[in-house]
DNA sequence: GATCGCTGGTAAACTGTTTTACTAAAACGG
DNA sequence: CCGTTTTAGTAAAACAGTTTACCAGCGATC
């Protein structure tokens, strides 16, 4: 038994044929092998065991067949729903299109060295994801224009020209507003998140203000409070809000996590989330069914946004794109799901 | 301006020397070359703006720099502390040594097509770990004894000879038992893991029982309830225990969750944790310090059990470990962490 | 003064694949 | 029967590095 793996060349020695006969019929997608030789080499392949080598295929035409996915230096990023759904999207339709998915994180170091160009220059891998990217990330404008294929995941800016891909956040406002409105809320809360560094976040308040303003209900800016997406924050800034106008129907948050932290803050000040004043979050976290009242909210699927942008940077790679011209752009369906959360203004009885 | 990179070679006519000297000099290691040749070559790379290929440098010695992550196909196993600590874990050790993380996901056709063979005879990678790899993956017995560097990260299994590197579950046992009996306690629940599947969780319950042994306190085996690491689980496995022994003044869970689980169960049953009954958890998990009252626990760094399977697959690797002797086994320390649960048996009013 | 060993470097073979350009033989059309 | 396609296949040049074996020059040794 040979030392090494067998190669390409002792298949071709052992169906008694030419190693780029082996190679075409590798490649499936050439038909100029007949088909008893195609069934020889087969065969030989199979007796030898025979695995082609991913790096010597790559070499070639410098494509590693593997795409990166960046995530910030947070804590826990691995151990973040958010960041664990969007992965399992990009994972899912890069697999079903024979890519891999090298991880990386965003040190400072090697932001510093840039090693995210490099990751391209190297070969070792086609594109990457940048997810969980702020405007806080500067170094991103070293991508601005350029023709690498990279991929912003659920986050986009006004600054740099690059591909994204995110959630329909103005239509996530939008379906939060009519709802509202629908049930007859006119004095409403409004917790938002950092709309100067995630813009998506921006354009989540920006079309809920909008949309309820078109329908008649002018909502002041006193009575939208920011916070960082943690329910702690959620919950200060539902008392906040509840200081400011003690006498508020519904709160929309910009998140699940401030949702349930304002949740706390309403039974706080002996309100009932869902009774006396009707919450709506955002994103359908695995946990929003599980509170109580289980929590109505904008569902934003980010396993789809993770799976549509792979399939669109995998486009652009493989030409199916023009990738040259415009910066691609894109946003995925959101839909309402109506939990106990969102009571009827009227049923209210005023304070 | 060239369309393609500047390769090895460019950067040898550039500086005029040969592209072996090129390549001495990339791999530091070697010391033949004098400085100012060294110098002229560096510089010569800096203007061409120079990036060894990946892919190329891997491909003569069969290298990809490259260490694979194999997680079990479960909802959201990205989304999981437990992962992400030992992803965490891995991914620091590994870019340490300039290795990169692959992502690989153990869905049903992955593993009848036997990917993670593939992965490696292909190139694509140097070594692969396994996490939350249990008895029930059968196919894991492909790997037994074979000498393919692979790596069970926090479990390890009787019957197949694999490498492994775990937490030191028995030392768990044992200082969870030492603490409990220090504290006076004798009538005692212990809610385990499932032991068939998971080796780790039965060394855990079998060290903590015998050490209660040693210390003179009987554990019946109607005093330990098996559970499947979920917070509810733990609950219900809490309600059994209290049915066969209302007067017990301790339990030991064997991951946290359940022991979160056991404070419902225990407030449930008119019990306040921590003070009417000792609670001691197994892992120390974020949210351990924040219940109330906070969990002691034992600390299981997961991140150190990721970053030292690591160190040592690279060595394994690279040689620096003999990899065709015995399989590599290895504990990572364990320690207790006190807060508030674990009250003194002599203050508790026995039922 | 021939031999030895060291220093600094090079030529050439090798890694395992893809791809381009070419050819021999067979089939076909008029 | 001759020229043209088509079919089935091949040789050789990439791709971008590493590694082995070798060599010229030089000072030291005997």
């Amino acid at each position: 038994m040979a030392k090494s793996r067998a190669s390409i060349r002792d298949v071709a020695r052992e169906s008694g044929v030419s190693l780029t006969t082996v190679s075409l019929i590798l490649n499936k997608n050439d038909q100029r092998i007949s088909d008893p030789t195609r069934q020889r080499v087969l065969q030989a392949m199979e007796r030898l065991a025979y695995t082609p080598s991913r790096l010597a295929r790559g070499l070639p035409n410098r494509r590693a067949n593997t795409l990166a996915v960046l995530v910030p230096a947070l804590q826990n990023a691995f151990a973040d729903v958010y960041f664990g759904e969007i992965i399992s999207g990009i994972y899912e339709a890069a697999a079903t299109r024979g890519y891999r998915i090298l991880l990386e994180v965003a040190r400072r170091e090697y932001v510093r060295r840039k090693e995210y160009i490099t990751l391209l220059d190297d070969c070792s891998v086609d594109g990457i994801f940048f997810i969980g990217a702020t405007a806080e990330h500067r170094w991103l404008k070293d991508l601005d224009g350029s023709d690498r294929p990279v991929m912003i995941v659920n986050n986009h800016f006004k600054q740099w020209a690059l591909n994204w891909v995110a959630c329909d956040y103005p239509q996530a406002g939008r379906l939060a507003a009519d709802r509202l409105v629908d049930l007859g809320h006119r004095r409403i809360g409004h917790i938002c998140g950092p709309s100067d560094l995630v813009e998506t976040s921006r354009e989540l308040t920006e079309a809920f203000v909008g949309r309820l303003a078109e329908r008649g209900v002018r909502l002041g800016s006193s009575m939208i409070v920011e916070g960082k997406f943690l329910v702690d924050i959620g919950k200060l800034a539902c008392d906040e809000l509840l200081a400011r106008d003690p006498g508020l129907t519904a709160i929309f948050a910009s998140n699940d996590k401030m949702a349930i932290g304002a949740y706390q803050s309403l039974r706080a000040h002996g309100r009932q989330p869902g009774v006396d004043v009707a919450v709506i979050g955002c994103d359908d976290i695995p946990n929003a069914a599980l509170t109580e009242p289980p929590l109505s909210t904008i569902r934003l699927n980010f396993f789809e946004v993770g799976a549509t942008s792979c399939r669109a940077l995998l486009d652009m790679i493989e030409g199916k794109i023009d990738a040259d011209s415009k910066p691609y752009h894109e946003r995925t369906p959101v839909s309402m799901v109506t939990r106990g959360s969102c009571c009827e203004a009227a049923s209210i009885v005023s304070a």
